[in-house]
RNA sequence: GCGCUCUUAGCUCAGUUGGUAGAGCAACUCAUUUACACUGAGAAGGUCGGGGGUUCAAGUCCCUCAGGGCGCACCA
């Protein structure tokens, strides 16, 4: 035995339980043993060289600025699932890694450069803002990387990844490439929503609907067009081709293929054909719906059906191109008021009415996407893939409704079927300069698609990069090194989990299965465990406008990490969203307290315990470890079934009221008056064992306070030798 | 409009294939030179959103209504 009395005791067990004190040292002990790479776990002996593997690959958070809440739940949950796994024997690895986030971090860094210096991105000129966006993405990644290790993750730091180093750009090139030669990536001229603020198209996921008021105006062509239409974009009707009207209309059945001329709207001469589709609603408006194909989604897809033109009549900086000095090169707004001033001044306008209008607007800019013609590259979700038999979509929908990909809770899986229903093909390319080039060179008419650059001369490159999904599709493999046939490509792929917010489950998580299925024939984990928004104690999201941000960081310096990452887990079960406040955080921070509190009686207790001597139990000291017995048995299941949220709680729930209240109550009376010396032993042994017991249990949930604990626990036999906690087995 | 989800104790939420309602926090009463500066014991608190149905049995399954939250599409 280490102890002999209370003062034999490490000093620091006298005090009450420092967190900030312990979790760095811990951390870096972690750190230094190497045992977060699961080659040094089976060279070292710990895990057996044919375990099976599991395998996490960390969402890589945005180097866009600093982690929040979401962030530290995120990393809370896996390093729960991948602690757990450790201790089972699995060989376990959980790689790190951070995403270039294109668009955001580019849009971030030009607005601070606007701000500090008044410099646009063109003022710059694109090497010298890749220089200054790498170097915020260098700092950000520091930050990030020193915050994720705060909140206790072991992650192997060895594989990190990012998404736009050599090695993903290689993969990124070596996957384009592939797509294009089967013909699935293909440049077209197509209606893209361009977000004029950031000046690049966005795909239909980075748009966000925000409600507003607007009026819609009804009005005539001219005093001899015969019907009226209903409209709140009036600038754009300059760019009009015809009018559409539901084939069953009865009111204007008889216009239908008639062609009129109208020689002066506004300064502009239009051609307006009546034409009869399906898609127009006879009860909204008049019934008829002037068709813009340039500047709208639906009409686009109009004059697809009716071979119309597409005249442009709005630029990329969302100004007008046609017309007089009236309404040329106004920004579209302004447009606005002259044309409808225009209507009224010629009494063609029959009404105006106010109207609640959902408007597009960019979700990293805020500007307000501009529907516009351009050429673009896209990948196409529904055609054939060479020698497959099968689609894009088909790829990603399978393995969800075949059970290969199970996701939790499953009520997503209809969210996730409607979403790859309603999808269009994936414009791919941006017009931004932070990101992986398009892999493509062009020379006069001539197109070349490669993973390195031709060698002749006269080729440019394409000037887009391409979607930041694009990239982040690819990480279950990129990061094992594919395209090389590498040993963890081999060992580690398919992944077990992918534990994500299911905000992006259609961003990212369907993109991967996208990628994998194409690429690898294979999925990119068979678990995909949602999690929910984290809020503030109100309910409300924590944003930086209202200010109710809890910052990770401030938790680990003032509670201690582990009671955050207990805060988080306990009660939040997968795809609900979870409130957080101080109250519940201190809850846990005195929880860690009253575990360092009965670490301290035990040990003063089981000083003169003969470890040498076999474990007795008396009768109730038996239903008690049978009781954590079946505990074991019971949340190992639950371990399994990824219900950390109950498993937390009935941990806490047994060392504070079971293993504190009566088992050490109990035992005070048997060790210190016992009424016989079996009493006694029997005591000490129980509070001893249990003791091992919870700490292994609690090590995934709050990993600091548990390797303390254990650290001052002694071992029974010193011929096993003194091992962390972080490699202890399991309990069964 | 299409779809998903929630409504259970004052608050936050569990409740696994149907089998007599559970935790944490808060509040209440009492104890306390105690391993506990962050303690213990006890009691209290719910006709499970309303209505209907299936069943021997419904918080749980079905229908319907009301109110929150969310996703998608559209709004010409």
């Amino acid at each position: 035995m280490t102890f002999e009395n209370k003062n034999n005791l490490p000093e620091r067990l006298l005090q009450p339980y420092s967190p900030s004190a312990t979790e760095s040292v811990i951390y870096k002990i972690w750190e230094d043993s190497g045992f977060f790479n699961p080659d040094i776990c089976v060279e070292k002996g710990i895990t057996k060289p044919d375990a099976k593997p599991f395998t996490i690959m960390m969402p890589p958070p945005n180097v866009t600025g600093v982690l929040h809440m979401g962030h530290a739940l995120m990393v809370t949950l896996e390093d729960i699932m991948i602690r757990f796994k450790r201790m089972q024997g699995y060989k376990t690895l959980w790689l790190p890694g951070t995403d270039h986030a294109a668009i955001a971090t580019q849009s971030k860094v030009e607005g601070e450069i606007k701000k500090k210096e008044g410099l646009s991105r063109h003022d710059l000129g694109r090497e010298e803002l890749l220089r200054r966006v790498n170097e915020f993405a260098q700092n950000s990644h520091d930050t990030i990387v020193s915050q994720v290790k705060v909140l206790g993750a072991s992650c192997d730091w060895s594989r990190e990844a990012f998404t736009m180093d050599e090695k993903r750009n290689l993969a990124v090139r070596t996957m384009f490439k592939k797509m294009y030669d089967d013909g699935l990536i293909y440049r077209g001229h197509r209606i893209v929503n361009w977000d004029p603020k950031g000046q690049t198209t966005i795909s239909d996921d980075e748009i966000v609907y925000e409600e507003r008021k607007s009026v819609l105006y009804t009005f005539k062509y001219s005093k001899d067009f015969p019907i009226s239409i209903s409209t709140t974009r009036p600038e754009t009707k300059v760019g009009d081709v015809a009018v559409a009207v539901h084939p069953d209309d009865t009111r204007y059945q008889h216009y239908v293929g008639q062609t009129f001329e109208i020689a002066d709207f506004c300064g502009v001469p239009l051609t307006i054909k009546i034409i009869a589709d399906d898609s127009v609603e006879k009860d909204f408006g008049t019934g008829a719906l002037g068709v813009t194909p340039a500047h709208s989604m639906i009409d686009w897809t109009i004059a697809d059906r009716h071979n119309l033109p597409r005249p442009q009549v709005i630029n990329e900086y969302a100004k007008m191109t046609v017309g007089d000095e009236r309404i040329l090169n106004k920004k579209t707004t302004e447009a606005r008021e002259v044309v409808v001033a225009w209507l009224r001044d010629q009494g063609l306008l029959d009404g105006e009415q106010e109207t609640n209008q959902n408007i597009a607007t960019a979700e990293r800019t805020g500007g307000i996407v501009e529907p516009l013609p351009k050429l673009q590259w896209f990948i196409d979700v529904n055609k054939e893939i060479p020698d497959r038999g099968k689609t894009l979509k088909q790829i990603m929908r399978e393995p969800v409704e075949q059970g290969s990909i199970k996701i939790l809770p499953d009520y997503f899986n209809k969210t996730y079927f409607h979403w790859i229903d309603n999808l269009k093909d994936w414009c791919i390319s941006r017009q931004i300069w932070y990101g992986h080039r398009i892999p493509v060179w062009y020379k006069g008419e001539e197109i070349y698609c490669g993973t390195e650059a031709p060698t002749d001369a006269g080729w440019a490159q394409d000037e887009d990069t391409l979607d930041t999904w694009f990239s982040s599709g690819l990480w279950t493999f990129s990061t094992l090194g594919w395209p090389e046939k590498t040993n963890d490509l081999e060992i580690y792929h398919p992944t077990d989990v992918l534990e994500t917010g299911y905000e992006i489950l259609f961003f990212w998580v369907a993109r991967m299965i996208l990628m994998t299925g194409y690429a690898l024939e294979t999925v990119p984990f068979k678990t995909i465990y949602l999690h929910g928004t984290v809020r503030d104690g109100q309910g409300r999201k924590m944003s930086k406008s209202l200010g109710n941000g809890i910052d990770p960081l401030d938790i680990a310096q003032k509670f201690g990490s582990d009671a955050g990452r207990m805060a988080l887990v306990v009660g939040t079960a997968p795809g609900t969203d979870s409130k957080i406040d101080e109250n519940k955080i201190k809850a846990y921070s005195k929880f860690a307290n009253k575990i360092w509190n009965a670490t301290r009686f035990v040990l003063d207790n089981v000083a003169d315990l003969n470890m040498n001597e076999p474990i007795e139990f008396d009768t109730e000291d038996q239903t008690s470890h049978d009781e954590l017995t079946s505990l074991i048995k019971e949340i190992t299941i639950e371990m399994e079934e990824y219900k950390f949220y109950i498993v937390s709680e009935k941990l806490y729930h047994y060392f504070w009221h079971t293993f504190a209240d009566v088992i050490i109550e109990r035992s005070k009376k048997k060790i210190s008056d016992p009424a016989s010396s079996s009493d006694k032993t029997s005591a000490q042994w129980l509070i001893y064992t249990q003791l091992i017991t919870l700490m292994k249990l609690l090590h995934p949930f709050m990993p600091f306070v548990t390797e303390e604990v254990w650290s001052m626990i002694p071992q029974q036999s010193e011929t096993s030798g003194k091992k962390l906690l972080i490699i202890e087995s399991w309990p069964i």
